[in-house]
DNA sequence: GATATAACCTGTAGTAACAACAGGTTCAAG
DNA sequence: CTTGAACCTGTTGTTACTACAGGTTATATC
């Protein structure tokens, strides 16, 4: 087991969190990173808990967390001011998000494929698909 | 019946069609829309074929297609060139687009929902959900 | 015809979340 | 000590808009 403190550079940040080396930098800029101290010659020298830090966005992003929603989380963090209350409600007003998300695209692919089912698919210039998507649908021009 | 010519401005044309008047102008910019012609005083004027083929591009967004997409279509439409075949083709394939995002976020969904469910809500600073976002899965220290 | 004001004109900047340069410097291995 | 990989900086581009600011035209009313 190695509990050594251990110092990452950007590279190793980013090999060890799996998070995009520029990204890294990006995150360092809108501040949801900490700047890092650096070496003599100006690299960035990262901690153990800038690792773990930058693993939590991950994870955030990976639920489809925004940014600013996970500025917010770790700004509970940063403040030790974590409630179960407050995640919760967060967490379950981003759920509600993703469900609507869900829905819009469910309904495109079954009006897409709706529409797709009435062509033929042949190389032919008439397109039931096409003619769907080109119906007029204008508000009566009612002055 | 009406079957008249009908001009438009722009902000009649974002009217009928559904679209906002600056993105309108945008569409213009990116060559989705032709310029128009313009009265004297140099304001556009818009025909009924361009309230057509904003509509096409509107119903299009509303199925998720993107612009480079829209496009492609449009300027099958443009060549006469639009053949079933084609236009099936590019359906298709953005309906696997739509059912990967479908998927991606149904497990957004299942793992948030799961994570949210072993969380009390109470106004404690111990918050299992925000325990399992921590958890670190940082790829072990291999050189 | 005068006037008021609504609608339009232009170019530019901002949004989200990065990714990808260019052109230069530092680090680490041998 | 050399070399090449890794790092540094600032800038630009991406998608699909939206929202100004500061000026001009169209149109309705008197």
């Amino acid at each position: 087991m190695n509990t050594t403190a251990k110092q990452l550079s950007r590279g190793g940040l980013a090999k060890h969190s799996g998070v995009n080396m520029e990204t890294i930098r990006y995150y360092e800029k809108i501040s949801l990173l900490p700047e890092p101290t650096r070496s003599s010659g100006g690299h960035r020298v990262y901690q153990d808990r800038d690792l773990q830090r930058l693993i939590f966005i991950r994870r955030c992003r990976e639920m489809g967390f925004s940014l600013e929603e996970i500025r917010g989380l770790l700004l509970l963090v940063d403040r030790e001011q974590v409630s179960c209350e407050r995640v919760k409600s967060i967490a379950d007003e981003h759920l509600l998000d993703i469900e609507a998300k869900i829905s819009d695209l469910k309904k495109m692919e079954r009006t897409l494929r709706e529409l797709s089912a009435n062509c033929s698919g042949d190389d032919v210039p008439e397109c039931p698909l096409m003619e769907s998507l080109q119906a007029s649908t204008a508000t009566e021009l009612a002055p």
